[in-house]
Parts: structure tokens; sequence; C-alpha cells
DNA sequence: TTGTAGGCGTTATCAC
DNA sequence: GTGATAACGCCTACAA
């Protein structure tokens, strides 16, 4: 592997000159430039990032933290993370947490060990006086996931508030016993949305029911399985709110089965607008969150803070939602006759 | 931020002593050790990575391109390779090319100027002999994408034979006209599988139209132009095959919005297994994959030649794969009526 | 305009 | 067992 030594040997230069050119300085002779330059091709010169970023202390990576890649907002999240990063010349390591906290703490010593520049944390188990301390080390971001701390730059939806919307349509088309499918416990949106989950019942003045909450249902599978456990319950479940589409379309696909019939016998809500909420039969009700928005939003504030080494203050950037309604909860009749 | 020199100083000992604690070495006596760990935790001590490359000149990193992550294959494809890698203590570079080779050039890049230490090429666009150059700075490997050389390792499926036998499925359902949509263009399994398209029309005696293959449809919404495309035609098209699940779900969902019957009207082959095909009305005959063990088997024949420095012969893994018949191509009667 | 020299933080080599 | 010292490859005052 040639160095810059090389290089600045056969150019008949020094190291010095040879850096200026490669890092396009000036008082270089057009001359000696192509001289380097011919000798940097021909020894097939490339310069070496490890020493680079000893030198200059930075890495131009950046670490995402999140679930998993499979989960398609995730997918669409890094996809769209990744391609604005790398505008900026920044790399994106993919840190799947699969929801574990120890996985989370392992991955955030890539700032401290300086592997880093920065962290963008889209899945958030641990508690906040757990990850502060990282902060020391670098700037971390948090995207879709958010708390109370001014801290950390945080961009995302009001999940409390949607979840809240969500409800009301189920509770506006006539349900009236609704069940509620969960993500990960660990992780604080899934804390919002319970709280705009309730809150909405308890503006209709409907009960909160425990043994109707399900916990962990992240994909089609597991939406299978809400949909066994809702048909063992002695009370008829005539609406359910889900933190994911795959879940929901889980919960479609074993009604279908199941010649359940949605929404009339059961309307379905799913969260984040993914493709297959709208290809399933019934077409599924969702929330549509402005991923590739955010996603870039993330991107920009990190770089921005990596640049500039004084602190700067925290902001917030809430976006805004959409509540998509679709077949899964349209049930004119059920509401026409239960609202007259 | 602490550097081994100040760890050193505070442990009134070495720096090369601070090192073999570090590195779990040898040689020092319990005393001395617990005297550095306590400094290491004081200071808070953390390993600079970037220096540890640059001497070791290694740096546990791999660079894996792809497409997009946001196509639900190579999401499973790098959400499996990821976690393989973790467990060999390598982190993972997302690097989507989008099927562009001038990306694909500028991520293999990352192999010369030493930010990775070998490349999972699980997209592949350029000419092997564009490519070839730079085995020479690193190990790369092929996962799902392969070619006529043995100069890399390689593992995928034999997508021809793959191909052929979707299409055999076709025929001996009945179809006769017979669409073909692929995917980019400039991929080499797309080639693969259209040799194997072309091989079982042969076959059957059936004749080959140009005019019925569709290039670069990728997603949902390219499938549902698939579909517009199709109806334009002055033939009745009877069969498509498509090589992706996306693509085949948004000809499904077209077609039931023009009330199109499938599979009576038209039969649909997609590939790769993803959710959406089993959870479509109707469901969607494909081609699975064991992605899984595929993305598994690459982590560990690259992080083999990584360690080992001495050359290996280069290795082939063909894994089988699985043609899981479903509703879109089950037009029994039709079957029936034209065989007898 | 060009070159010299020192150091970024680690680890390997060789003495002691 | 432990420590001094020299790299790894690059950049950047500072000097010329």
């Amino acid at each position: 592997m040639a160095t810059i030594e090389d290089v600045a040997r056969l150019a008949g230069l020094s190291r010095t000159t040879v850096s200026r050119v490669i890092n396009d300085q000036p008082y270089v002779t057009e001359e000696k430039k192509e001289k380097i330059m011919d000798a940097m091709h021909q020894l097939g010169y490339v310069p070496n990032s490890s020493a680079r970023r000893l030198r200059s202390q930075r890495t131009e990576t950046i670490a995402v933290l999140l679930p998993r890649v499979t989960n398609p907002f995730f997918g669409h999240l890094i996809e769209a993370m990744e391609r604005e990063a790398s505008e900026f010349g920044y790399q994106v390591i993919v840190c799947q947490t699969h929801d574990k906290k120890q996985k989370e703490l392992d991955y955030l010593q890539l700032l401290k060990t300086k592997q880093v520049d920065g962290v963008i944390m889209a899945s958030l188990s641990n508690d906040w006086k757990t990850i502060e301390p990282y902060l020391e080390s670098g700037p971390i971001v948090l995207c879709n996931e958010y708390m109370e701390t001014d801290q950390v730059s945080m961009v995302h939806i009001d999940h409390r508030q949607a979840a809240y919307d969500a409800t009301v349509h189920l509770i506006e088309q006539g349900c009236s016993t609704i069940a509620y499918a969960t993500g990960s416990q660990e992780t604080h949106i899934t804390c919002e949305r319970k709280l705009g989950f309730q809150q909405a019942l308890a503006d209709f003045h409907l009960p909160f029911d425990e043994n109707l909450e399900i916990k962990d249902a992240l994909d089609v599978k597991d939406g299978q399985k809400v949909f066994a456990f809702l048909q063992q319950q002695n009370k008829k479940v005539d609406g359910i709110f889900t933190g994911s589409d795959e879940v929901a379309a889980g919960i479609v696909y074993a009604a279908a089965q199941s010649g359940f019939s949605i929404p009339e016998d059961l309307s379905v809500v799913g969260f984040d607008n993914q493709m297959i909420s709208l290809l399933m039969v019934p077409s599924i009700t969702t929330v549509q969150q402005p991923v590739a928005e955010m996603a870039m939003k993330t991107i920009q504030v990190l770089v921005n803070k990596m640049k500039s080494s004084q602190q700067q203050h925290e902001q917030r950037f809430v976006y805004p939602y959409e509540l998509l309604k679709r077949k899964s909860t349209e049930r004119i009749s059920l509401k026409e006759s239960a609202s007259s």
C-alpha cells in the first residue's frame, strides 16, 4: 500500500506538498501539482482513512440506532438517512437494537470510542438518565422517539395525539369495546400512544380494560396471535388500535381466515402507512408520518451539530401526521344505527 | 478525552502496561492491573478506535452494497448480516447503490481507502472487469448476485432455474401468453432469470414476445403500471412472471380495482416470498430464498477471508429455493379444460 | 512556494 | 513483569 511518503519520494517533493495537493490547498505550482498527480496515479495511491481520522479526530460516520431494519418504517427511515448523509459526505452504520437496552448501550459505545462522530437514536429503550452521560462524547439526536428533556434535539410527530385521533375515529365509527396492541413496552413512544388511547376513551366515557391491552406485538405473526387472543375473550371486542400496520395486517389476515368480517365485526387501525396497509383487503386505516422529511431533517440537525463545535441550543421538530381513513374502519351502517 | 497516557500517569505506570491490561495480555501483576483499572474508570477512559485502526491496519467494519434497504428482501438480508457480523465483532455500513454503477464504484472506494476490511456486494451493476481491480484492496464476497468468475466467493440461489420453474408452472396452469417484468436491467441476476424464462417458453414451444418484456419494474407502483401496460396490449396476456413480490402485489391490486380476476384472467408469479405475497388476496405464488442462511454464510465466508491473511480458494455456495404455489396461479378449471 | 518536524493514540519490539 | 521507543499515515505550525 502506497503512502504519502512514497508519492513524495517518487515526485521528488515533500510530504507536505503532496498533502497540499490531496487536500486541494493553494500554494502549489501547477507543474509540481501535475508531477504529484502523476506519481499518485502511478502508485495507485489512496489516502488512508484511519490515519486521517486519527489526525483530524473526525470519522465522517454516523451511527443510526433502530430496532430492526425489517420493520418497513425503519427501513424507509434509514434509506432516507443514508441517502441524505451521503450527500454531506457521511457514512451510516446500522445498529439494530432489537429493543434491547444492552444492545442500545453497546452501540452508544461507538460514540465514546470515537468510531462515529454522532448518533441518531430512532430506538430508545433506556431511561434518559442512562443515555445522558454519552452526550459528553458527542452529539445525539432523537428521531421518532422523544421524551421530556431539553438536552437533545428531537424530530418526531405527536404520537399521543395521533393515537388519540385514531381512537376517537374508532369510537365515532361505533366501536365501544376497544382493544389496544402496542409495540415494544420498553420504548417511550409506546407510552405516549397509550396515554392518547386512554384519553380518548376517557373523553367518551368508555372504560379502559387492562385485559384488552396486548403487549409486544410487532409483526404480522403477532397480529395473527392478537386476533386469536381477541376471540378468546368473553367480551365482544369491536375495535382495535395497533401501533403497527404489520400487526393490523396480521389481524385482517387471520380474521379473513376465520370468516370474521372487518370492519363490521371488528374495526382495525394500524400505524405508519406502510404499503401493506393500502394493499390489504380491506385496506387498513392508519397514521401516516412524513418519514423521508423527518429522516432528512434529523441528518441535517446532526450534521450541523457535528460541524460547528460550539454548543447550540437544542431544538424539537414536531412534524404533522395524517390519519388515513380506509376500509378497515368504515362501518357506516353500524355507526348510523348506533348514533340514531 | 483521556488517553492511554493519562491513565498511565495516574496509575504511575507506563503506557505499555496499560495497553497490556486493555488487551487482556499476560504478564501484569494483579495488583497493578487493579490500579490501572481504577485509573481507567476514574478518567472514563475508552481506547480511541482511530488510533487502533491506524496501528493495527484493521477496521472491524464491513461494507454491504445493496440497491435499497426498503426492498424487503434486502431489508431481511442486511438485518441478518448485521446481526451475524456483530457476533464476530464487526460493524456493518449500509451502502445503497440504487442500482447506479457510479454509486457502486464510489462505495468500493471504502475498501481502497481502508475504511472497511471487506465488502459484500448484494448489488452488482458493473462489469466484472471494472470490479476486479478492487480485489487488490481487500476481500469481496458476492451475495445474491453472481457471475462467471472464480475470483470471488459467492452465495446465491440458481436464479435461472428458479425463473424456469416459475415459468413452467405458469405454463402448466394453462397460460400461453406470458409477460415478463424484470428488475433493474443492469444487474446480472436479471439476465439469468430472463434466460430461465426464455428456456421455459422454448421447451414448451411458446414464442418469446419482446413486446411483453417490461423493464425496471421494482415496486408496487411499478406493478400497477405494469398492469395498465398489459391492458393496453392487443394480445390477451394470461400470465406474468415478475422478479419481485412487490411488483406482483401491485398487479394484483390494480387488477382488483379494474374488476379483473386473478388468477382466471391473469396468473401472476412473484419472487422472494415477502410477507405481502402471502397476505394479498389472492395470495401470490412466489420463489422463496433462504435469506437468513445466505446472509449468515456470506458473513462467515468474508470474516474467514479477513482473518486469515493468506489467499484461499474461492467458493461458490448455491442454496436451494422453493417455488411456493399459491392462489395467484391456481386456475385448475382452465388447466383441466386446456389439457383435456 | 516549499520543506521540516512534531504529534494524533495505540501497540509491538526489544531491552531491562 | 515492566518500560522506553519506534512506528502506523497523515496534517499543520512554523521555518526557510
